[in-house]
DNA sequence: ATGAAAGCGCTAACAG
DNA sequence: CTGTTAGCGCTTTCAT
């Protein structure tokens, strides 16, 4: 049943050496030969055994990614094209999906952890960053963070400006004339809520203005929306809004037009993340894109060099977020009745 | 700096045999020895080589799982359970985005194909399903596919009822008293938007009705909001409206809510698959729900009895979708005027 | 209860 | 260009 390297040389008759060549492409084995190695092959139906093959290597030639959650399309992108980035450089990908609900400490670690099965890992977005990087650290596998928590950990990392997105947005906001502008968060818990909110202030008091409102909430599209209600209801409605992210601002749309106002014609909204679904949503979500693809090319080229021990000039990135401008923000009413 | 059993062995002043043995539980070692050994791999910060092993065994302990994308609910909760009922039985989950956009042929197979990386897979909701099933075949690995597109394809599947999902949307309309139904499906190149369809045609048949119309459209919000919006414009308004999927359901919400129709009050609304969307939407969305778990819970099973050869009885399974009413369909108005 | 020895399937020297 | 010979790190007889 099980066909091994033996029976490939016996069937084609030449020794396992020279199936071996054959296997790893190496260019000194006679052309006649080779045809007869791939010939006892594909009868045979054989298949090389990868696990000799990395005990006797000393590296699995897979990476793997740790994963949360799946459900949303920009960390699919990553995905994406992590696996095709690896491809191209001989790399398999293999994704674990972390169950964050697991019971605490018990077993942080996905399988990719356990024994030695990748040659490196890339950490998206992690929700117990900590204890992965310790475990990462103490195990010596090599690996890089997408997206990580904690600001001052000094490890390898791809990041987002988070920032400079909270102050794109808000500026965007403003360049339409804009004043009374209010901003729902994400989980001020988690380091890009913190970070957009603050660049949302900042561009406000950079012209001189300060909030209209700000709600620290969670994400998430009945989150948007029932902080919007609330807002309409107690009479103190903004004219634009920054929303956390693009559910959060699909339930404020929502609230929005419950409430009898049009977006962007009474007030604007504009999302975080260009998620798909922003684009297919009415109104198209104005929004601020998150480099997902981008991430995923730094990922991989960090953690491969690091894997290669190439001369590593930076082990952390700072990529920034592009603002797209689609149908839910418009110039401001008030403005409009000036003109 | 590579710590083998050997060091362990060593250190622990044993042979690598009873090493070996504390390592896979084995209960014919004296406690004190099994103390000695334990610290000495805590101290080394040992970690067994996991391709030794899986070499020596025979099998890797990882069970493969296929998918084309990310970003959909229900895939998610199937894969949670999958990796959860892996876990309880000893193995491994490894997960494989195939790239569906791949050059054609060029390369079907994902890492988890290549060499023997795996014991087994779940191939779930497969693009190419042909191509898949043909290559795990030649090359021998154990498989099952969740949701597959070939009816007659005699291979282990797991599969929902899409025609009783389709008849039971349809009948919980009826049921409302609605009797002009419309039905916006997904592709009708996938088997399951078919079957959806001819349970919607039949429960009205069953009542003496025809559809009101039907659109053979494709899955996605904007889809189901460009047909509304078209069936709006020709004044051709049904009371209630069977969507495809959650996000067709979505857009035509829309598309009514855009038109000045109000959800459920004018027209009814359901959708399918129960995505967590469907929930958070406003309002929120009566479905048929998948039975992700089921179907997670399912795969292992059928896959792990091919894997030990336990005598099988069934290996395909046809699961039943749930109605799950919620705010998007109500009475049908003309009933109401009647009451 | 423990250990010595024989591989698992493959590749990397080192000859020829 | 091709083959012989050692292992890679671990588990598994088979003794003791």
């Amino acid at each position: 049943m099980k066909v091994n390297i033996f029976d490939v040389a016996k069937k084609s008759g030449l020794s396992v050496v020279t199936v071996s060549r054959v296997l790893n492409n190496s260019p000194s084995v006679r052309e006649k030969n080779r045809q007869k190695v791939l010939q006892a092959i594909k009868e045979l139906n054989y298949i090389p055994n990868s696990a000799a093959r990395t005990l006797v290597r000393g590296k699995t030639g897979v990476i793997g990614l740790t994963i949360t959650a799946l459900g949303d399309t920009v960390f699919d992108c990553i995905v994406k094209t992590v696996n095709d980035r690896l491809k191209q450089s001989g790399y398999f990908l293999a994704i674990s999906i972390s169950n964050e609900a697991d019971h605490e400490m018990e077993e942080a670690s996905s399988f990719l952890f356990q024994e030695d099965r990748v040659d490196g890992i890339i950490v998206l977005s992690p929700v117990r960053e900590e204890q992965y990087i310790a475990e990462l650290e103490i195990k010596g596998i090599p690996y890089v963070v997408i997206d990580n928590q904690n600001e001052h950990a000094n490890i390898p990392t791809i990041n987002v400006d988070n920032y400079k997105g909270g102050y794109e947005a808000t500026k965007h906001l403003l360049s339409l004339g804009h004043t009374r502008i209010a901003h729902v968060s994400g989980e001020v818990l988690f380091l890009s809520a913190r970070e957009r909110q603050k660049g949302f202030i900042d561009a406000l008091a950079d012209e001189g203005l300060s909030p209209f409102l700000i709600a620290n909430s969670r994400f998430g599209i009945r989150s948007g929306y029932q902080v919007m209600r609330d807002w309409i209801q107690s009479g103190q409605v903004p004219t634009a809004v920054f929303a956390g992210d693009d559910a959060i601002a699909l339930g404020v749309v929502e609230a929005l037009e419950a409430g009898g106002y049009r977006v962007p014609e009474d007030v604007s909204v504009i999302g975080y993340d260009d998620q798909e679904l922003a684009s297919e949503v009415h109104p198209r979500l104005t929004t601020i894109r998150q480099p997902a693809g981008q991430m995923g090319e730094y990922a991989v080229k960090v953690l491969l060099d690091i894997i290669n021990g190439s001369p590593i000039e930076l082990t952390k990135f700072r990529l920034v977020p592009e603002l797209i401008v689609r149908e839910s923000t418009g110039i401001c009413r008030d403005q409009r009745q000036n003109t």
